[in-house]
This record gives structure tokens, C-alpha cells and sequence, in this order.
RNA sequence: GGGCAGGUGGCAGAGUGGUCAAUUGCACCUGACUGUAAAUCAGGCGCCCUUGCGGCUACGGGGGUUCGAAUCCCUCCCUGCCCA
């Protein structure tokens, strides 16, 4: 169940509550990505200290390891890992894409290649939502496919056939298990407005407790994937939660969380952390916005300041950039941990700080100078 | 004192007459990363020049052979191992 709580006047940010069987989850909100059901170099309650309230962890890798029957075994997943937060899973429709070459595709769904132990195994729209249901998430995805950029319209409208089709049978078997999961459907239509609207409309129609819009974030330019909210969400039931699949850095999501998305998963933040990026909000003569660093870069062998001494991250209040750069050059795997500690405690500020202004009505003011600076 | 091996770019270590400014690894510098096959990947890494099938200086020092040498010869210096 979702309820808007704070409608904003100059766009079409809002904030609500998503009420997952595991907890109250305040939108717009940021999920933090752990695949394998771990954020890697994070323990579950670190990030519930934080104030993160939901996870985004993947059915395909769970599937291949360590198998949704352990994991069923374990309790579930928010047991087996210890996440007293929600879980939102995805449906295994990214490595569909991701995973390219070594997948084959058919109606029926999609052939795989463990990497696991090698054997072929063919993942349905059927079998993602019981792997789903067995995981135990709060928020379980539809199986989708979708092309990469620049797709033809043929292709898109083959992704949108196929995606709605697979929604539908999901859909089914998710009404046959019965499980107190939520299960929603997914957008997809490329760059294309028409094809964006009908699959909103097919999936819409279909009553899903929430939305994805998918598709987005394969090399388009951000104008594209903007668009292609546009095209979706007027056509979306306004009372039900919007996710905006894969997305994105911190400016992209204020501008989404403008055009109305609720919610959002991104590896940004964690995968940049490992390769020695931080986001750095500007200082405040410099604007609204924020910067990155290369943690790496010889500029900062002997500063002796912290990354941000704004934040609140326990690296910032306790270490400067000279050392967790010696940190990275040493491969301790402390300065990994500290970046990724830092990075998620930046998102999830970000969204906090984006809740914050919808309700006091500040946000189409922030929206608008809120940038990245190189 | 005698025997043997060897001295190559920051380090390690290829190359043994031309296509070598010199394979490769490490280190170093820079960049990328968007529903995570990612603690990964890409580029750079003698000097000059915006550039180029560009110029210059280079493979311990010096000299020589050759159209041409990191590669062959002579000599000097140095290092390691073995026998006295």
C-alpha cells in the first residue's frame, strides 16, 4: 500500500509512504543495492542507523547462489542477511540485459548460463515470482526485457509486447502463491513516446501495487531517459508508488523526483566507492550541488582535511583524504569501506534533505539550482 | 689470486645486428562506472613539440666493426656466485 502524504505546488514531486510487509518506507527514497543479499562492505544495521529503509537485492544471483531454498530455509531473506528493513527484489530482467550474449531470449523466457556451475537454465516469468515469494521480499519485480540504446522502434515495440506479456503471467502466478508480497509491474518503450504510453497503459491496466519504469539509464543521454518519464507517468495511476529502475547520480534523481518518480536503486554510490570516487557537496558560496573526487588523485597526498567536513559519515568526522588515499594506494580494504559509508551516507542525506523540502515546499526552488560540478 | 655469471627505462625482467624509445609485470599518473558477472575496466608513463610514418638523447663508461649496434669486438669500471 502507498499514500501520498505532501504534493508539491511547482512539480510533480511528492512525498508518501510505502507500507511494505517489513516496514514504513518515507518517498522519494533511495535504495541501496545488494545483489548478492549483502551491501557490500556494509552491515545491515549500519545502513538501518542511517535511515535507509528498504534494499534492492537481485533474484538471478540469489537464484544461482546460494539458492532461494536455503534462503527460504534461512527464515528468508531479511533473516538469512539481517535486514530488519523492507526488501525490494529485483526480477532478474537486468542480467537479461546485462548479461547479453550469453542469454538467449524466448517467449517463453530466458535461457542463462551459470556462472556458477556452468549449466544452462532458463529463467520464466513464473519461476522469477516464485524465486520472489521463496527470497520472501517486500516488493518483488515482474521479469522484463528491454533493448540498450539507441534501440529501433521495432525492438522497442518487442520489448513492450513481451514485457506486458510476461507481466501478465507473473501477475498470475503471483496470485496463485498468494504470498503478503507486493508485485509490480515495469514500463518500458525506449525513447519512444507512443510505445511509453501503451506499455503505461497495458501494465497500468494490469493493477499493480506500484511501477517501474525500466529501460532507462542504458547510455541514453539524460534528456532521453527525462522524456521517457514524461511519456509514462501521466499515464500511471497517480495514487500508486513509481520506481525509477537503475537510476541514477544525485542530479538525476532531483530532477526525476520532479517529474514524479518515488523511488529509486542505483550501484552508483557503492560500485564508485570501490573505485575511489566520493560525492562532495559543494560549499555553500559555491551553490547547491555537489562535486566528485578521485580519492586516488596525487592533488590530495597531503591534505590533510576530510572529504566532505559537512558530512556525517564516520570517515569525515574521523579521517582525512591524505590517509584514506594511502588507504586505497595500500589496498586496505578500510578505505573501501569508509567510501561506500560515505557515498550511501551522501544519498541517503540527499533524499532526506529532498523529503524534507517537498514538505516545507522548497523543492521546485532547490530543483532548479541544484547541479553537478565537474 | 683463480673460475663463472651479469650490468636494459623508478623497480623487476624480456630483447641478442635493422621493423627498438625498446615485450611484459609492478609502481606511478589520469579517466570511466547508472534495475552490480565490477575492491573493476580503459588510457598514459625518456625529453621536446599543438601536430607527425616528427625532432632529440638513450640499453654501465670509453673506443671500434658495420650502410645500420641494446645486440658483435677491445678496454675500463661495477655487481653476484663458486674455488683458494
Amino acid at each position: 500500500m502507498f499514500k501520498v502524504s505532501q504534493k508539491d505546488q511547482k512539480t510533480k514531486a511528492r512525498t508518501g509512504m510505502i507500507h511494505a510487509a517489513h516496514g514504513e518506507v518515507h518517498t522519494p527514497v533511495f535504495l541501496p543495492i545488494g545483489t548478492k543479499g549483502a551491501i557490500k562492505a556494509i552491515a545491515a544495521e549500519e545502513l538501518k542507523f542511517w535511515g535507509a529503509e528498504m534494499i534492492l537485492a537481485n533474484t538471478y544471483h540469489l537464484w544461482q547462489r546460494p539458492g532461494d531454498a536455503l534462503i527460504a530455509k534461512a527464515g528468508g531473506l531479511h533473516g538469512f542477511m539481517n535486514w530488519k528493513g523492507a526488501i525490494f527484489t529485483d526480477s532478474g530482467g537486468f542480467q537479461v540485459f546485462s548479461l547479453g550474449k550469453v542469454v538467449k531470449i524466448t517467449d517463453a523466457g530466458v535461457r542463462f548460463r551459470s556462472e556458477v556451475d556452468g549449466s544452462l537454465r532458463e529463467l520464466t516469468p513464473e519461476l522469477s515470482v516464485q524465486i520472489q515469494a521463496n527470497l520472501g521480499s517486500d516488493i518483488a519485480l515482474v521479469l522484463d526485457e528491454f533493448p540498450g540504446f539507441p534501440a529501433t522502434k521495432k525492438q522497442a515495440e518487442q520489448s513492450v509486447a513481451r514485457t506486458t506479456q510476461w507481466a501478465k503471467r507473473a501477475l498470475a502466478e503471483h496470485q496463485r502463491l498468494g504470498k503478503n508480497q507486493q508485485l509490480w509491474g515495469i514500463v518500458q518503450g525506449s525513447t519512444y513516446a507512443d510505445l511509453r504510453r501503451q506499455s503505461a497503459e497495458e501494465i497500468g491496466e494490469l493493477g499493480f501495487e506500484g511501477y517501474c519504469i525500466g529501460g532507462v539509464a542504458v547510455g541514453e543521454p539524460a534528456e532521453e531517459m527525462y522524456k521517457a518519464i514524461e511519456y509514462a507517468q501521466p499515464y500511471l495511476e497517480e495514487e500508486k508508488p513509481k520506481h525509477l529502475l537503475g537510476v541514477g547520480t544525485p542530479e538525476q534523481i532531483v530532477q526525476a523526483v520532479g517529474l514524479g518518480c518515488d523511488s529509486f536503486d542505483c550501484v552508483i554510490p557503492t560500485r564508485e566507492a570501490r573505485h575511489g570516487k566520493f560525492y562532495v557537496n559543494l560549499k555553500p558560496q559555491d551553490g547547491d550541488g555537489y562535486t566528485t573526487i578521485n580519492i586516488d588523485n596525487e592533488k590530495f597526498k597531503e591534505d590533510f582535511a576530510p572529504v566532505d567536513d559537512t558530512c556525517n559519515c564516520y570517515g569525515c568526522l574521523n579521517y582525512t583524504k591524505a590517509y584514506i588515499r594511502h588507504l586505497f594506494a595500500s589496498q586496505e580494504p578500510l578505505g573501501i569501506r569508509l567510501a561506500t559509508m560515505h557515498n550511501l551516507r551522501f544519498y541517503l542525506n540527499l533524499m532526506q534533505r529532498i523529503r524534507d523540502m517537498i514538505e516545507n515546499g522548497s523543492f521546485a526552488k532547490f530543483l532548479k539550482k541544484y547541479r553537478s560540478v565537474a
